[in-house]
DNA sequence: CATTTGTGTGGAAACGTTACCACTTGACGG
DNA sequence: CCGTCAAGTGGTAACGTTTCCACACAAATG
C-alpha cells in the first residue's frame, strides 16, 4: 500500500526463515516452534511489518467486511444500530461498510451494490422490501442477506428484528385506553417502507370500531411532522391525540402544538415510536414505543458473521419491544 | 469472490481475445478496435464479469478508499457531512468507509487504524486535536490527512473547514445587541474537542467587558442541555440567554425552560450552534449558526481525491458559516 | 534395527488483475 | 520498393499472500 511497506518476504528474510513460517507465526496457526515464533515475531517488529489486507483477501476470497444500508442516518435508530453493529463486527475481526438509502428503493439498489464492489460479502438490510432484480442478483450470487428492523417469516431472507404490527397495535391500544377516539397518525413514506406499512397495518387492525384514525403521510422530520399536525387540528372534530410513527415526527408535533398554544399532554396527547435519546427529556416527556434495536444489531451482525464462517443458516429472530409510558399522554 | 464468480480470462476465452485487450476495454483505455470492444463488452455482460477489485487493489496499489472518522452521528451536522462526502466520493469513482469516535482520542485512534487496515488511502478527521501517535504513523505512512470542522492554518495537516471563533463571536455579539449581559454556554466536553474550545473562546473573547459568561460543561445531548440549563437557572441574577454550542444542547434547553414554566423567548433567550434540520421548526424557532458543512464536506472529499490523484497538495480552505435569527432570541 | 509417526520447515503454485514490452499489420512518404 | 510509423493486439512478470505438497529429522514403535 505504501512505500515504506513491507511484505512478508522481507521478514522472512530478516528472519532467516521461509515465507510460509512467517504466514504461519502471522495468522498464528499450526506448528511453528517457540524459537523460530519469537525470531519472526522480532523481525515482523522491526520492519514495521502489516500483511497486505488486499493480498490476503485475493488469495483467500475473503474480505471479512459486511455491509449495511439504512433508510436515515439522521434523527433515527440507525445511527445507534449501525453502531452497535460496528462494535460487534469488530469484537468479531470483520469490517463495516454503510450506505443510506433515503428510504429510496433504487438508492437502495445502487447503494447495496456499491458495498459489494467494495467487497461486503453479506448485507444487512432495512426491511424486506427491496428491489426484485437485486435481491436476484444477490441470490445468484450467493451473499447471505439479513433483513432488519422487521419481523416476517415469509420474507426472502431471515429477518432479524422486531414486530412493527405488534408494537403499533400496542400504541393504539394505549391511547384508547386513554379514552382517546380520534387519533392522527403521521407517518413516512408508505409505498417506501414496509416497516411504516407494518405500523399503520398495526393500529388500523389494533383499534376498536370506534376509534377514527387519520393519516397524515410527510417524510421523517420534524417538519413533516408539525405541518401534519397542523392539518389534523384544522379538522373536525379536532383528534385528541397524535401519534407519530417515528419520535423526530412527534417532536414536530410538538412543536407545532406549542406554537398553537396547546396544552401538553391536557389538550392534546402525543405519542413517538422509536425512544431517541432525547425523547425521555422532552417536554412533556414523550410517550413512546422502545425498539431493541442494539439486542437486533447486535444478532445481526453475529449471524451474518456465523453464516460467512461455518456457513451455518441464519435463523430468523424477533425481538420485543415495549411501550414507555411517559407525560405527553393523558386522558381524553 | 464467489463460486460463480467469472474472471478476465474467462472473459477472454469467450470473446477469442488475450488478458490484456480485456483489461484494456475494461478501463476504457488505449487503443481498442471497435469492433474489439464490442466482442469483448458481450462476451463480459454475457458471463456476468464483474473485475475482482481485490485483484485491481493488489496490482495497482490502490484501493480508491478514502476513510472519515466523526465525533458523533446523530443529531449532529456529521451525518450530513457525511452524506455528502459519499456522495462527493462516489462521483468521483472512490469509496468511503467512516468510523465513530464519540469524540473520544483513544476511539477515534483505534477508528483510524482501522480505516486504515480497510484500506483506506486517506483521512479525513475532525477537528486538529489528534492523537500524536496516530499523526505520526500517518506521517510515515504518507496518507494524506484533512482535518474539516476547523479552520487552522497553523495546524499539521490542511484544515477544510470554518471559523468556529468568528462564529462563536458573532453570536455572542448578537445577544448582547439584544441587551444580554448575562449569558449561560452549555457545551460538550471541551477537553477532548478543539472546536468546543475555539467556540469557547470566541465567546470569551468576543464578549465586551460588560457581559458575564457562565459555563456548563456536559455531553452534547438534549438531557446535558436541560440539566444545564437547570444549573444555569438556579444562580442568581439569573441568566437572560443561553446558548448551546450544538443544537441539540440548546433543544435540551428549550425542553427544561419549558417545563420551568418560562415564556420564551420573553423569558429567556436561547441560541444554538449547527442549524440542524429541525432548528426552524422548534417552538420558538431556533436561532442559530449555520455551518458550512455541504459545501465543507465537497470541497475535503475533492481536496483528497485530487491529493491522491494527482499528488497536488491540498489547500486550507475556510467556508464561511452565518448566523440564522429566528424567534428564539428576544431583547433582554 | 527397521519402520512408522510426528513435528517443524520450505518451495512453489495459485489468486485476478495491470503494465511493460514486443510483435504483426497495413498505410504512407520518399 | 523499402523504411518508418501508428494502431491494435498478445505474452508474461509482477503484486503479497495462503496453501498444498514435500522433505528432513527425531522420537516412538514393532
Amino acid at each position: 500500500m505504501n512505500v515504506t511497506d513491507k511484505t512478508i518476504r522481507h521478514v522472512a528474510r530478516e528472519a532467516n526463515v521461509s515465507v510460509t513460517t512467517v504466514s504461519r507465526v502471522m495468522n498464528g496457526s499450526e506448528k511453528v516452534s517457540p524459537a523460530t515464533r519469537e525470531k519472526v515475531l522480532k523481525a515482523a517488529e522491526k520492519l514495521h511489518f502489516t500483511p497486505s489486507r488486499t493480498a490476503i483477501a485475493l488469495v483467500t476470497k475473503r474480505t471479512r467486511t459486511v455491509g449495511v444500508v439504512v433508510p436515515y442516518l439522521d434523527n433515527s435508530i440507525f445511527s445507534s444500530m449501525i453502531h452497535e453493529i460496528e462494535q460487534t463486527l469488530s469484537e468479531l475481526g470483520y469490517f463495516l461498510v454503510i450506505a443510506v438509502s433515503n428510504n429510496r428503493i433504487e438508492e437502495e439498489t445502487k447503494s447495496a451494490d456499491r458495498l459489494l464492489a467494495m467487497g461486503a460479502e453479506g448485507l444487512i438490510l432495512s426491511g424486506a422490501d427491496h428491489d426484485a432484480a437485486l435481491l436476484s442478483r444477490l441470490g445468484v450470487r450467493n451473499i447471505p442477506v439479513i433483513f432488519t428492523s422487521i419481523w416476517n417469516e415469509a420474507a426472502e431472507y431471515p429477518t432479524i428484528g422486531y414486530d412493527n404490527f405488534g408494537l403499533a397495535r400496542i400504541a393504539v391500544r394505549h391511547l384508547e385506553k386513554l379514552g382517546h377516539r380520534s387519533i392522527a397518525v403521521l407517518h413516512g413514506p408508505s409505498d417506501r417502507s414496509d416497516r411504516t406499512r407494518e405500523r399503520i397495518r398495526g393500529l388500523v387492525e389494533g383499534k376498536s370500531d370506534r376509534t377514527t384514525l387519520l393519516f397524515f403521510e410527510g417524510e421523517v422530520s420534524a417538519e413533516a411532522g408539525a405541518r401534519g399536525t397542523r392539518r389534523a387540528l384544522e379538522r373536525s372534530p379536532k383528534p385528541t391525540a397524535v401519534i407519530g410513527l417515528s419520535d423526530i415526527i412527534a417532536l414536530g408535533a410538538i412543536f407545532e402544538a406549542n406554537r398553537q398554544g396547546l396544552t401538553l399532554p391536557a389538550d392534546l396527547s402525543i405519542m413517538g415510536f422509536d425512544n431517541l435519546e432525547w425523547s425521555e427529556e422532552c417536554c412533556p416527556r414523550l410517550t413512546t414505543l422502545e425498539l431493541p434495536t442494539r439486542r437486533m444489531a447486535r444478532a445481526a451482525a453475529e449471524a451474518i458473521v456465523a453464516k460467512l464462517e461455518t456457513d451455518q443458516p441464519i435463523a430468523p429472530i424477533c425481538f420485543d419491544g415495549s411501550l414507555i409510558i411517559r407525560e405527553s399522554t393523558a386522558p381524553a
